[in-house]
DNA sequence: TAGATAACATACAGTCTGCATGTAAATGCA
DNA sequence: TGCATTTACATGCAGACTGTATGTTATCTA
């Protein structure tokens, strides 16, 4: 039983080692945010030392970088996953929110995502990636209702960017105990109003 | 002449240290982010020592919270001196965006305020800011609008908040170099689908 | 005016980050 | 297949920063 250090290729190892640092700083980064962990502890819960670390991660905040990249795409496949792309444009906008806001009460993901992320790696960061993963079926499900004539026209990046902010303050609401079902409601009004004709829709706001 | 330490009360002391240090942290804060600027930089360009800091704040996340404390009252004023209170609802709700993004251009002012801000102090703590100060004039004027029956009747807070994160959101494209236009654009046919009736409404954008 | 207290200044301990250096494993090439 | 080179780490170190403890001076109070 020859248990020594089987052969490894550098790649297995390399992307091994990443993937324990990656899941040992997410885990920490959403139990404690940014500046409360140190990367001492990452390595640690990663069993790894600091030199492993800084090998393959420029920094701190880029390691950080890679587990937002990592924690966006997630989000984005769960919102994918949930949200069926065979509806009518305002039921599919409908089901994404919905999808997004279950999403985000996955615990300190609403911290890493939408307070620590910004902060740390500037809001143009969190814009390339956001648009990227999440807001990419946010923006073509607008540009799909705008050309069905069940949305008014305008700037496609503006109102992307809008509801997308709408929508992460409200799961950060939702995460500080506000209710779930106003804000809710309230997203379904403004997303509603951007409706042109404005015929007594049904007031099913749930 | 006596020019050694003319004699001063404990609470003019006080006063003046406090502000001393509010103002070179406001000045290097909004320059550089919170984690880039440490205490010895603040009372270098303060004038005095880390003790005198530290006596006066717990820590170095109190003085930050007493610069955005200050900050978002100097945002509060400039909004609440640009836009006269005398105006139909809608036209307030108007008046009000524009003097929010005018003022949120002041250099560094998104990163403390929007970006920084939630991160150090948390949402929470921001609300509890934002309450007090900005977001005041805003709900008032939204619970105007509702009793004019110039806007349908939501949930005030949870529609205060989003209505807010989308100004928000706003004021950091615009600074990253957006379209203010095109963002004004949305903002507006945000809140006019809002409006119950939804005449054909003169689209003055501008 | 003396003692108490507030407003600082100075000194120190602990921790953290990033880098430089050292070592073992894997890779590429003759 | 043997050896030089490169990769993947581990270890050690320097600088900086935060918070606190302690010392000193100015103000307040009785």
């Amino acid at each position: 039983m020859q248990q020594k250090s089987i052969r490894r290729s550098n790649r297995d190892r390399t992307e091994a080692t990443r993937a324990d640092l990656i899941a040992a700083a997410r885990k920490l980064f959403t139990e404690k945010s940014y500046a409360e962990t140190s990367t001492p502890e990452i390595v640690a819960a990663a069993g790894v030392t600091r030199g492993a670390l800084y090998h393959h991660f420029a920094d701190k905040q880029a390691l950080f970088a890679a587990v937002v990249e990592q924690e966006a795409a997630v989000v984005a496949e769960e919102i994918e996953r949930a949200s069926p792309p065979s509806l009518f444009a305002r039921d599919a906008l409908i089901a994404g929110s919905d999808a997004y806001l279950a999403a985000m009460r996955a615990p300190g993901r609403t911290r890493l995502l939408l307070l620590d992320g910004p902060a740390v790696l500037g809001r143009a960061a969190m814009d390339e990636i956001d648009n990227r993963h999440g807001n990419r079926t946010l923006r073509e499900g607008l540009v799909a209702a705008m050309r069905a004539q069940a949305m008014v026209k305008l700037p496609v990046e503006a109102l992307t960017a809008l509801l997308a902010a709408a929508f992460d303050r409200a799961a950060l609401a939702v995460e500080a105990g506000s209710s779930a079902d106003d804000y809710r409601t309230v997203l379904m009004a403004l997303i509603d109003g951007l409706s042109p004709h404005q015929a007594p829709r049904p007031a099913r706001t749930r």
